[in-house]
DNA sequence: CGCACGAATCT
RNA sequence: AUCAGAUUCGUGCG
């Protein structure tokens, strides 16, 4: 009830905005927007004054780091001032060169690298630009189970797809894994498909231009033959459209399925049919869309063990549901333990911070998944885990003492207990530290509770 | 709904 | 050092 009204309320402001602020500017814009395009080049769509300067606030706000020629985010609106005609006449006439990506590796949460390619941030901007006036165009013709890097589509809504297919009967699991995908990209393969659907050439020219800028590695020079760089602006519009194909033929032989960037489900009614679908959709993608299959993670098995976007599947008395998997919970777990551990120089009040936001967007997301006795259990892990870093924090300013005392304890329990010698874990567990550092008072010190929000939040959906 | 800043998650 | 897309949440402004 409340919540209707809110967004009654909220949704009857931005129409009363809207009409007031912008009816005779609204009507200018949309004229002269069309005159602008009025030859339907998707060229000048993409050159259009307004659409450089949102790509360019886009680059901006991210805030990421510079590309090969180091030129950094904050440098990039002066020199856009500077060069902005240039840029643009060099954009339309194809005389544009993009200049090679950084090659930056980072660590994989398995411990392999991760070959990023990172643009300059005018190379950015540009694919930023593009990217922009293509995303509408291909939206309308991706498939309906294709969620990930898409507007408007989650992965939690992924995820219940999943679970709607199991309920349905679909028991057996197909799990696609590509091995490093983007950089597996076929070029001509590429354009190809993008050209099936946009026939502008000065489009298809600048594409081709991104592809095959080359990289830096170091000091060296590489070509770029395949693959599209893992931090380029578009690269994932890019990976939609060539797995967009995917899609089409999995629609075609009328299988259920979900993907999410690379990786791709799908789901049947018995092992057997799996094996088939496996076999054949492994053909299919290294034969016709040149892709490498990961043949080790690939396999067919059950959504009750499968990890997909960080879950996996329960299944209670009929029906089934999404839980966090074993691996996010356990990658979540260290994270605290991590959190609470150094114990020197970091104020309590930066602790239960950190822990807050951390655990306030992990619980965020996982929300639609089941987990309230892991919380439960995590929450009575984390009190114990405080507790222990108080009483070791009291150590250090040797206040222990005082600090029982001021709790409620009188001098001569204080003076006794102060005096023991046990682990901290065991007097974060004792009864002294139980009653004196309650779980009230670690609530108020900002303590978040885990199942609380979760109940709350789950409340609200 | 848009913008600025902060955070988390997935690929 | 470390990029990108997408989705969420929080604070503030319109
Ligand atoms: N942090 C990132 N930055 C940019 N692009 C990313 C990032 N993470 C994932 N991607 C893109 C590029 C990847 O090729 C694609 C699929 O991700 P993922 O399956 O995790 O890695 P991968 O396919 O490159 O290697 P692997 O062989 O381990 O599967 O998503
Ligand atoms: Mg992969």
């Amino acid at each position: 009830m409340r919540q209707s009204q809110k967004t009654e309320n909220k949704a009857d402001y931005l129409r009363r905005v809207t009409l007031e602020g912008s009816e005779q500017t609204g009507a200018r814009s949309v004229v002269s927007g069309e005159k602008r395009t009025q030859n339907g080049l998707l060229r000048e769509k993409v050159l259009d004054r307004n659409n450089l300067n949102r790509a360019f606030v886009h680059v901006k706000r991210n805030k990421g780091a510079g590309g090969i020629d180091g030129m950094s985010v904050e440098e990039l609106g002066p020199y856009l001032k500077e060069n902005n005609v240039k840029l643009i006449e060099a954009l339309r006439t194809e005389s544009y060169e993009p200049q090679p990506v950084k090659r930056v590796e980072i660590p994989k949460p398995d411990g392999s690298k991760r070959q990023l390619g990172i643009p300059t941030v005018v190379d950015r901007v540009v694919q930023q630009a593009l990217q922009q006036q293509l995303s509408p165009i291909f939206e309308k013709v991706f498939s309906d189970n294709s969620y990930g890097f898409r507007p408007h589509r989650s992965a939690q809504s992924a995820v219940k797809k999943v679970v709607a297919y199991y309920n349905q009967g679909y028991h057996y699991v197909v799990d696609l894994d590509l091995k490093s995908y983007f950089d597996n990209v076929n070029h001509d393969l590429l354009i190809k498909f993008v050209e099936n659907y946009i026939s502008e050439p000065w489009v298809l020219h600048l594409i081709r231009k991104f592809l095959t800028s080359g990289v830096m590695n170091g000091r060296f020079f590489e070509k770029s033959a395949k693959g599209t760089p893992q931090g380029g602006n578009i690269s994932p519009l890019l990976a939609n459209i060539y797995l967009n194909e995917l899609d089409k033929e999995l629609t075609r032989r009328g299988h259920k399925f979900v993907r999410y960037a690379d990786d791709c489900n799908i789901y049947v009614k018995s092992k057997r049919a799996g094996e088939r679908v496996l076999k054949s959709i492994t053909q299919f993608l290294e034969k016709e869309l040149k892709v490498e299959v990961n043949a080790e993670k690939t396999q067919v098995g059950s959504p009750l063990r499968l990890k997909f976007l960080g879950f996996s599947l329960g299944v209670g008395r009929n029906s089934a549901y999404p839980r966090p998997h074993q691996k996010p919970k356990q990658r979540i777990k260290q994270e605290l333990t991590r959190i609470t551990k150094r114990s020197r120089g970091v104020s309590l009040d930066r602790i239960l911070h950190e822990i807050k936001q951390k655990m306030q967007g992990w619980i965020q997301y996982y929300s639609i998944g089941k987990m309230k006795i892991f919380l439960q259990q995590l929450d009575k892990w984390l009190r114990s885990r405080i507790r222990q870093y108080i009483w070791k924090q009291w150590k250090n300013i040797g206040t222990r003492y005082k600090a029982l005392i001021k709790l409620g304890l009188t001098p001569k329990q204080a003076k006794i207990y102060v005096n023991t010698r046990k682990g901290y874990w065991r007097n974060a567990h004792s009864k002294t530290l139980l009653m004196t550092i309650t779980n009230k008072r670690l609530a108020q010190r900002g303590l978040i509770n885990l199942s609380k929000l979760y109940q709350s939040i789950q409340a609200k959906a």
